[in-house]
DNA sequence: TTGTAGGCGTTATCAC
DNA sequence: GTGATAACGCCTACAA
């Protein structure tokens, strides 16, 4: 038979004193007499007294309680920003709610829903592959609650963002190629219309010219992240009279698809073809032909940067924030 | 300027009717009528209503809110388990709360406490690598919230656990070495004090002495998972006189580690020393010299199992539940 | 130093 | 069919 928690009026019944007192007591309030605060601190322990934080969050109209919705914590990014956001949110006191987009529209606008409903102080997001559309986030915005974007930012909307500096990076890598002697360099980017993408593309192409090496249409494909897709983008590059000897990819997810086709239906190009992803998942280590390098994120460090910002403007509410792009670098590791 | 989120009271008062009626209005209760209903609910949907959940929480006693705290999201094992629980959940209109405890015994109980002052109505758990002590648990059970284990549990504890037949599926294991003429069969295990653990060497064991094979203590090592002593078991085992030529792996994690220390340590051996782990990881289908099969689980069917299972016992609070070790069968799978 | 009272948004009970 | 009211646990001005 579960005994109900107890509250601090059972304390207070049992003290015969007021709840208020108790209250005071429990909270170090600065005029409650030593022997009262003793008393109060001591049946609390006896009754095994939890303070309930629905009570709390009603009557402060504050749960501190942040949201952060990620398109799937199958992806190691994601599941490091996560932990980065939560050590900075449980420092502050603050609980996380995690929600998976799994790349859904519909089901994003389910968790920003529910996030708003459960009165989420903050929101940082990772928009789904789907989202060409932000008015559930701006909803959330109009009702005072502050929407931090990561990773991923639509190009034409104006958010803040906390990403990898990815154009930096992508100019490194091409430098690279440069330095091992290819010229024939490919491209397969994702989603056009995420900043992103865009900011990769540009990497590539400055590097390029910075190399003098001409921009090929060809040698530049788009793929979704799913795997057939990813599988196609490799086919057409592979399958052109001349084919890349170096290849720039997106991220590591993508690049395993692409070295296992390329592997299996591509053996004269394998190993040699060079490959440079974003991410450095700690996976490759366990390969016998890992790729040439790969594009370091600093997940944690994102996640963390956001978790501290969007803590800032919970706490400064009325401060005017003025939308940014923030990056992190990257680093160029080879494998 | 953030106008704060609307409530019953201000579609009461803007259509000049008492907070009950609206209430009722949005609920469908059986005696309001259809116009009044028609005018609430477009009244809502014009002030943008959102139900304030911390309200509804605080009032209901209940959060429609389940916990889960698992190791961590980076071994997929768990952060599918979470997908199966949380697609239950949210099929009946729960919300989950994820925590990793990051196998610390502290950051567990904080995890828990949290929960608990939360007032989450169940709680689904992966107990840590550290913890050796259920208070916390039982705090939790004693104020009404239903605990349910999976994946580990405590060898001396009476609880409720889900988990895979690991039994079962070291016996398979063994059998299929054995079909491949192996004679000298090692077995890696995880922390002793776990029930699966306990299970996966019964099952090592009944496996070798249904083929007739002796039980070598020399060829059977533990370790807590972590790199370091992953290594170190498999250099205990290779550094033999006769070092054996298959070995069962609690875990396809470790299995990664051994398979890249064998590799560089012990090329001789590699790949030549067939292993089977338990979880089939999909990214075994990248590796050119993929391990020899793993023993798939079901970590999305467990979670939504568990998941049924506590919403079972939240919705009949009475009923008295009789501690059981409920299994779902593992697929020897063949890379 | 301690106590009293009001209220946060919602639901349920009971009256009309 | 609709409305008034109490209650959930906690906090906080204000009163004593």
């Amino acid at each position: 038979m579960p005994n109900k928690p107890s509250t601090i009026k059972d304390i207070a019944k049992m003290l015969n004193i007021s709840v208020s007192t108790v209250s005071k007591a429990l909270h170090n309030h600065p005029n409650i007499g030593a022997i009262t605060k003793e008393r109060v601190l001591s049946t609390a322990k006896q009754l095994n007294y939890i303070p309930n934080k629905t009570a709390i969050h009603f009557k402060q109209q504050k749960t501190f309680t942040l949201g952060i919705i990620v398109p799937t914590l199958l992806d190691h990014f994601y599941t490091i920003a996560v932990d980065g956001f939560e050590k900075v949110a449980s420092n502050a006191k603050y609980t996380v709610l995690i929600g998976q987009n799994q790349e859904s529209f519909q089901r994003e606008k389910e968790l920003v829903s529910v996030m708003q409903s459960n009165r989420i102080d903050g929101l940082l997001i990772a928009i789904s592959k789907e989202t060409d559309n932000l008015d559930h986030l701006r909803r959330l915005e109009q009702s005072g609650i502050p929407v931090l974007f990561f990773a991923r930012k639509p190009i034409n909307e104006v958010y803040t963002c906390i990403s990898s500096d990815v154009y930096r990076a992508a100019k490194d890598a091409v430098d690279l190629f440069v330095s091992r002697n290819h010229r024939r360099i490919a491209f397969i980017n994702g989603p056009s219309h995420w900043t992103t993408s865009r900011d990769r593309y540009l990497g590539y192409r400055d590097g390029l010219l910075k190399n003098k090496l001409p921009i090929v249409k060809d040698l530049i494909r788009e793929s979704d992240l799913s795997t057939p897709n990813n599988y196609k983008a490799l086919r057409e590059l592979m399958q052109l009279p001349n084919p890349p000897s170096a290849i720039l990819l997106f991220k590591d997810y993508l690049m395993l698809d692409v070295m296992t086709c390329l592997r299996t239906e591509f053996p004269a190009y394998y190993p040699s073809t060079e490959l440079i992803g974003y991410g450095a998942l700690p996976l490759f280590s366990h390969f016998e032909h890992p790729p040439l390098a790969s594009l370091k994120e600093q997940p944690f460090e994102i996640g963390a940067k956001a978790g501290s910002l969007l803590l800032e403007w919970i706490d400064h509410p009325q401060q005017e924030r003025k939308p940014q792009l923030i990056s992190l670098p990257c680093k160029l590791t080879l494998f």
